[in-house]
DNA sequence: CTGTTAGCGCCTTCAA
DNA sequence: TTGAAGGCGCTAACAG
């Protein structure tokens, strides 16, 4: 079964040179005298000749590929990211390939494999937990490599992303600052990120003396807005007084303000609620909430950036960047009608 | 640059015999010899040696690539899609290759070339909308494909989806069943799906005699939940008497209903809100909002299947098929501290 | 059941 | 600036 039928053979005998200076025109234009050049141009312009990607990548013994792999595709959070890394490959001879771990260690060790057997140009991997065996075939892969979400001491390569911990510890303190004195976490989906922000949430409910563990509630179902429902439920009713908590991410904290609202209890007055990564949503949300917004999509950008300079043999400025965070606090009105 | 360095030919040295014997045993171990087979076995697993995928491709003239065409990957709905999708095909020989059309015939026609040119084992695209060049280029291809999301008369080959316009149409009788007289459509991102939505309501609206063009309002923005509200602030001024709105989309139903809130009207006394989807979100909203339930998962699934089947040689036993959708109510307690 | 032969389409290397 | 030779790693097609 022929590709699409037209060869660089083709090509080389209707322009009357030979398939080498063709593969040439294509590649490197420049080496290249303009006569044949523009002579090759027309005649690929003419039958359609499209290269073979395998083909290339067999001979030449790299690829085009940039292999990504996230821990899921349904999450908001890493379809921003998404956004962000397609838009900087968009229209470059880069293809961006997707690997979905997840959130298993072992299934993105085989994902690495899987991916490093096609000898990808530059990989984008997330976070900084991999298994032992996954960081050393990354190590020792022949391509340049971002890690994203996290920062931490000891890159494999390049890295952009933000500290969780400080980001959580900054969300605690504003709540207090707030005036609320009883702060509670809930946080599904227990991983490596999500344990890091709860140590946040910690090193600064124990420095202020507001720390109890009975209003930390943690479990390891997939983030949903209905579980965000349920854990502040519980919370409620294993702490009646918890007066504000911190929410691990955003559908969570949706949750929490339906159940709140199902409740009677005013939002932000009785209850505070901070969510995590300030999602589109939560500009709308009524009543208002809290959130600590990631850039996300910066973050896609950045890492595809960095990556591109170093497929194009340059540095990039620093290796690692630190993208930051932001509490985001909304006008925050209390409903007119309000309860007992 | 060598891929991991161990190729066929380096196992076939070590198993004492010859490549093709190895190529054999790897891709149909039952005509391999059960010692050859068992030998090789063990020098595969001791060398490590894993398959070039691009050498493959090559010799063969063809590829274990599923091609994937969506319109967005930052849409919820497409998520959903996505997984259903990955769930069939991961641990298969096949791999998932996905393209984002970003809403744009062109660029779905660029990526269409782009797939076709990799000669990828099978398709799924999204919708009934392609262009003639990209229907032409599709219908030619050397692969079995799948239309997903919607259905139609004419399908390339294969379809899995639903009506968007009679799931619309039942959805407004529903606002109209439930009491409501004046309800109002709201819709952004205009997409094909989206107009055969707002031809259903428009369907029933004349039907019952409570069609208003001043009721329906469209954008060509990106849904968001932020949108949803500015959409339903806009048509409460605009035609204060409304009384229900049908919601393109779950986000801004969800924009509404946060709109509702902060003007104080209940929802649903006040002020009926339907979206479309139901996204997992839906299920924990309060006050509650109806929706219409797509089988967004299953239909990635279905998609899947049926390609997966045709990849073994085995017709599906139907060519199109219709998932269909629901209306899914809930529990409408309306919040007992009601405002004036 | 196994091996031989001959490419797949392109690119690297080297020589002209 | 161009071309010839050779091979990337694997697999069809055919013999044996």
């Amino acid at each position: 079964m022929k590709s699409t039928g037209v060869t660089i053979a083709d090509v080389a005998r209707e322009a009357g040179v030979s398939p080498m200076t063709v593969s040439r025109a294509l590649r490197e234009p420049e080496r290249v005298s303009a006569k044949a050049l523009k002579q090759i141009t027309a005649v690929v312009d003419r039958l359609g000749y499209q290269p073979d990607p395998y083909a290339q990548a067999l001979a030449a013994g790299r690829t085009n590929v940039i292999a990504v792999i996230i821990p899921s595709v349904t999450n908001n959070v890493f379809a921003d990211v998404m956004r962000g890394i397609y838009a900087i490959f968009e229209g470059t001879r880069w293809q961006v390939q997707l690997g979905n771990s997840r959130y298993s260690a072992d299934l993105e060790e085989a994902l690495t494999r899987t991916f490093l057997r096609q000898r990808p140009a530059g990989m984008i991997v997330t976070g900084i937990d991999q298994t032992a065996v996954t960081r050393q075939l990354l190590a020792d892969a022949p391509c340049r490599l971002v890690q994203i979400m996290e920062l931490g001491d000891t890159p494999i390569d390049m890295m952009v992303g933000f500290s969780h911990r400080e980001a959580a510890q900054d969300a605690t303190r504003h709540l207090l600052d707030r005036g609320y004195k009883r702060p509670g976490f809930i946080a599904a989906r227990i991983d490596p990120r999500t344990q890091r922000r709860r140590l946040g949430f910690e090193d600064v409910a124990r420095q202020s003396g507001v720390y109890d563990p009975n209003r930390i509630i943690t479990t390891l179902e997939p983030s949903t807005v209905t579980l965000g429902g349920r854990l502040m439920a519980q919370m409620l009713e294993q702490s009646p007084d918890t007066d504000s908590v911190l929410c691990n991410n955003d559908d969570l904290a949706l949750g929490a303000l339906f159940e709140c609202q199902r409740r009677g209890m005013t939002v932000p007055d009785r209850v505070g609620i901070c969510g995590f990564n300030d999602l589109e949503m939560m500009a709308a949300a009524y009543p208002t909430v809290t959130s600590v917004k990631s850039y996300r999509e910066e973050m896609g950008r950045q890492a595809s950036t960095m990556l591109l300079q170093t497929l194009n043999d340059d540095e990039p400025t620093t290796p690692i960047v630190d993208l930051g965070f932001d509490i985001i606090t909304r006008e925050s009105t209390t409903r007119t009608f309000d309860d007992k």
